[in-house]
DNA sequence: CTTAGGG
DNA sequence: CCCTAAG
């Protein structure tokens, strides 16, 4: 059968080192082929049918209970679904099968000395338990003795979820198999959950069965288009999501419609264009107060002459508004990234929960504007009108801001999000932000003269009254499918799938278009715009923002940590493109630099760590890892140098 | 564009 | 995260 070998084919072991820099133009045209066979193995169709098998084999043995040490045709199922049964004794068995299954298979297609497996196999002890140690000091004859090292050896290091709560994570379904493995050997692992019952799914295929796990599963995701099904029983649905306050735990639940597996690679984020995007978020002047025109002896002066300053400033505005935080909480959006604001938005409470909300009027987005000093008022007018433009030629997505904390998860109910009808409704804001598209034609003129802050005219007021929210009344209904919600909001709200203010296509088009309001002012603004070239001069006054700062989640770690034990530390972008490839906001660039993070935070003590708190036996993956790689890149070398001198000689 | 490494 | 040299 295809799926068979589609199997097999996921378990080909690590992968062999990358070749030297000399042969990358090669070794990228390998990729590619690769990559192709990859996407062959068209991943959904994989995770779905391996989730399948699952529920088929715990259907059809669910008595049996046949202890498996052999392995079964996917080499890994048996053991995952066997998992189900209590394990605590098993844990060894447990972690002894996962590390067989793959290490035989790694074996088989490594050419290398030792594949990473057995090099974790024989290292492993060594370098975690002394996980100070310079990776250096796992030697070859370390190595060699791994016939004499039980398998099942490090097997309580990889107990990662017996502790009661397992820690889930949403993968992103790349054709890698690995990952579906150990996710679900881990879903074994669940005290009392019942592991078939929880499979990752392709984003774009239902689940075969309920979903519902029963164990006390805590939920990561990091993906894009991660399908989280985790619901927790006890909670009417509610998702055991978001402790990230971020963007990053909340999003995993979002069912997306993305087709993820055989689509066309998507190429990682351009610089420049990320740069071009950044450049829409202006800093604006907010109010008179504001410093930010500063009045240097009566004249308009740049504030930002250059991006230190800039970003100098930017800090001390957003402890300005921590500082201010209680008064307003509404006005804090993320830090410095929400970019206006609802003013006066009143929220009217009913009985029936339905929770009413008025929006009285929108801030635009903040702007940074630079200017001569020699520049008139007309000029000045003309400059505001182009960086309002800019922003709203843009286009604009809306934003959820409660008790200060941007929501993120698009799929949330109000209820769950805690907007109901009887609390926090003070608490809640909106934004507008800048979006990425440019399709937007310019809809907005402002005319006044130091407009620090422009109030919205009506149109954009009105927005939010679009058919879509079906005026300004959001039915509150907690067995809303996640699919409905999407639909009804997904249009309008920005798209979780890309949080950070980052570029989203899903933008307010379609509304904006569709208010004839909008549209009437348009001609005003094309007006003022012709009087100047825009694009040169605002070239001048955009100034590239720094990319928000987003704390990798435990669930990114581990898939970082994951790719990169099969693919090396020397191959940032395929690690990419199979871990992170819906991960927009994080370029090879990014995994690079967590990973090295990562090296050093493995090196620490545990006290010395900061942030979320990766786990030890994450880490401890790291390290080996790491020490692996790095032997393995050593080793290459030597071989260099061997071949070289061979030449010579 | 990718990698590698310093900042 | 950013920046940049180097390939």
């Amino acid at each position: 059968m295809v799926l068979q070998k589609r199997l097999d084919y996921g378990f080909n072991g690590y992968q062999v080192p990358a070749t030297p820099r000399a042969t990358r133009s090669a070794r990228r045209r390998g990729t590619i082929r690769k990559r192709q066979e990859d996407k062959q193995l068209c991943a959904f169709d994989l995770l779905a049918t391996v989730a399948g098998n699952l529920l088929q084999e715990k259907e059809t043995s669910a008595t049996s209970s046949n202890r498996s040490t052999e392995k079964d045709q996917y080499g890994f199922v048996k053991g995952c679904k066997d998992a189900n049964k209590p394990l605590k004794n098993e844990l060894s068995d447990e972690g002894s099968c996962d590390r067989r299954s793959s290490a035989d298979l790694s074996s088989q297609a490594y050419d290398q000395n030792c594949s990473f497996e057995e090099f974790t196999h024989s290292g492993f002890a060594s370098i975690v338990t002394s996980s100070s140690r310079s990776e250096r000091f796992v030697s070859e004859k370390s190595m060699n003795d791994k016939s004499h090292i039980e398998t099942g050896n490090c097997a309580g290091k990889f107990e990662i979820g017996s502790s009661g709560c397992a820690e889930f994570s949403c993968f992103k379904s790349d054709g890698d198999v690995d990952k579906v493995n150990d996710e679900l050997h881990k879903i074994g692992k669940m005290p009392n959950g019942t592991g078939s019952e929880m499979c990752s799914y392709p984003s774009d295929e239902k689940p075969p069965a309920p979903f519902s796990s029963r164990g006390n599963a805590k939920l990561s995701g990091f993906s894009d288009n991660i399908p989280c099904i985790l619901l927790s029983p006890g909670c009417d649905n509610v998702p055991v999501v978001s402790r990230d306050d971020d963007e990053n735990g909340s999003r995993c639940t979002h069912p997306s419609t993305t087709t993820k597996s055989c689509r066309p690679m998507t190429r990682i984020g351009d610089r420049r264009i990320r740069k071009i995007l950044a450049s829409k978020y202006w800093k604006a002047a907010s109010e008179s107060k504001d410093d930010t025109f500063c009045n240097n002896h009566g004249n308009l002066k740049p504030i930002c002459q250059n991006r230190k300053n800039f970003y100098k400033r930017q800090r001390s505005q957003k402890s300005m508004h921590q500082d201010a935080s209680g008064s307003s909480p509404m006005i804090r959006g993320a830090p410095g990234l929400s970019s206006s604001e609802a003013r006066q938005q009143t929220t009217l409470q009913s009985r029936d929960h339905h929770v009413k909300l008025r929006i009285k009027s929108f801030r635009v987005p903040e702007l940074f504007i630079e200017i001569p000093e020699t520049a008139t008022i007309g000029s000045l007018k003309r400059t505001v009108m182009e960086a309002v433009t800019a922003i709203l030629r843009g286009g604009l997505r809306v934003g959820v801001v409660l008790q200060g904390k941007k929501v993120r998860d698009d799929n949330k109910t109000l209820l769950q999000t805690g907007i109901s009808h009887d609390n926090q409704l003070d608490a809640l804001g909106f934004t507008l932000e800048p979006n990425s598209s440019q399709s937007l034609s310019p809809i907005f003129a402002a005319d006044s003269p130091r407009v620090p802050r422009i109030e919205m005219p009506q149109p954009l007021t009105r927005y939010p009254s679009s058919p879509a929210v079906d005026h300004q009344r959001i039915q509150v209904t907690s067995d809303m499918l996640p699919e409905n919600r999407v639909t009804s909001l997904g249009n309008l709200v920005e798209s979780d799938h890309d949080p950070a203010p980052s570029p989203t296509n899903t933008s307010l088009e379609k509304g904006m278009a569709d208010s004839k309001a909008l549209v009437a002012v348009t001609e005003m603004s094309t007006e003022a715009i012709a009087v100047l070239p825009v694009h040169q001069k605002s070239k001048h006054s955009v100034i590239a923002q720094r990319r928000i700062r987003r704390p990798f989640s435990v669930a990114e770690v581990e898939a970082l940590v994951q790719a990169v034990e099969k693919l090396g530390t020397g191959r940032w972008r395929d690690v990419k493109l199979r871990a992170f490839d819906n991960a927009k906001h994080r370029t090879y660039v990014d995994l690079k630099d967590k990973w090295k993070t990562l090296v050093h935070t493995a090196r620490l003590s545990t006290q010395q760590r900061r942030g979320e708190p990766v786990p030890q036996q994450l880490l401890d993956r790291v390290l080996t890892a790491h020490a692996y790689w790095s032997q393995q890149q050593t080793k290459q070398q030597l071989k260099q140098t061997e071949t070289d001198t061979g030449l010579l000689l």
